[in-house]
DNA sequence: ACCTGAACACCGTTCAAGT
DNA sequence: ACCTGAACACCGTTCAAGT
């Protein structure tokens, strides 16, 4: 699996630069940014780099573990300054959130393999470091800022990947009508609750991403995690 | 798509029951019981219903519709009565989430594919509805409820769909290692958040998700959407 | 009018056989 | 020792042709 020291080629062999990792995730990278993760295939990129699809395995062990290696050289593009969002730790945590979520949302395909196999590349550590360190700030005990990391990045990529599909996907516009649809066709008596908070249950602008973000600062500093669950 | 009255078979017809959308998802749910939501293919479906693959087309739009509908079929396992689990609204709405998160962490990657193609069945829509209406009992602000609904079904969902492949797959538990040993491996003066915040980084007892709960639930109801966001 | 066989255009992964 | 062609075992979806 080591990357060995590429054999140099000693007449200039043209084109067909020699595989490894980092030229096989780059060439992954652009046809992400070209074409769409669903393209990112094995079969795809060993033509692209001009061999077999079985000469990827030398280098990388399986799909899951590309999109992973994709997904954190994205990761590399997130703003963890924070420039320009003052001095307060909040605000500080929301733009690097924010940053992060955008970053995901330009790719949210890759978000949803994030959810499932999940990244433990440099720039991942990177950003759970930084986001450890802001929310360590609020001076809430450290069981609760260990947990609440998790939670915020968590609530970042599943909304990434929920949006996924709204723009990618053909038929998720319609799931999403689907639910429109449905939720304006219930029945007032059979479900009232849906039928008072209707407007504001399908009304989803911007700001809906940030407010979940202080949801959530606000519920990790304030709630105590109970005596004895935390080993 | 709607399905028409079954043909009678006038002379019996030896097994192959008719085919119908109701007959489709029974079948699929059975094989996702039996071997997991990667065999509920439409070709394998196909030849459990002994016919050919574009037959289904007649029925289901396509396989992410079809996952959709065995969702809402499984969702109807879900208990909303929360009967047990006291007066307090609170903790009636833990309950029922807790039974909603506890039915998809046994078919996880349903939970995986409804983060993506949002579920609008009927038993989804009950579940809304519930959990919209225990929600409104704090007596928080019709908008923070409505938006609120969603970001605690959503935590619901991703958890499982996280906890999903731990189980599953065979490599889910070596990214969990991979993760593990990378936030161990961490330098400690590059990353001292992280090392500081070590052991409960990693720990995730039951309780973890319970306490995702109330974090949300206190966020919710004591975090004000800043005026003219929703709209 | 309704249904479907067969085809099109793909997949991931493995392993025997080459260099 | 290293690499890979070819094979295995699958996919989703469409559409022309049948009944």
């Amino acid at each position: 699996m080591a990357p060995r020291a590429e054999p140099v080629s000693r007449r200039a062999r043209p084109a067909k630069p020699a595989l490894s990792r980092q030229w096989i995730v780059d060439t992954a990278v652009r046809i992400l940014r070209s074409e769409g993760l669903a393209k990112v295939t094995m079969r795809r990129l060993a033509q692209e780099l001009d061999t077999g699809p079985a000469s990827l395995y030398v280098y990388v062990a399986n799909t899951a573990e590309l999109h992973a290696a994709v997904l954190d050289a994205l990761l590399g593009e997130v703003d963890l300054s924070a420039k320009g969002a003052g001095d307060d730790w909040r605000d500080q945590l929301v733009a690097v959130l924010t940053s992060y979520s955008l970053t995901l949302f330009e790719h949210p395909q890759l978000a949803r393999s994030a959810l499932v196999a999940r990244p433990s590349g440099p720039h991942y550590l990177d950003l759970v470091e930084r986001v450890l360190d802001l929310l360590a700030r609020s001076g809430a005990p450290r069981e609760q800022v260990a947990w609440g990391v998790d939670n915020l990045l968590q609530y970042a990529t599943a909304t990434a990947a929920e949006h996924a599909t709204q723009r990618h996907t053909p038929t998720a516009q319609d799931d999403w009508h689907a639910l429109t649809r449905a939720l304006y066709d219930v029945d007032e008596t059979t479900h009232p609750a849906i039928t008072a908070h209707l407007p504001e249950l399908i009304s989803g602008p911007e700001g809906r991403v940030a407010w979940g973000f202080h949801v959530l600062i606000n519920g990790i500093t304030h709630t105590p995690i109970p005596r004895g669950t935390a080993r």
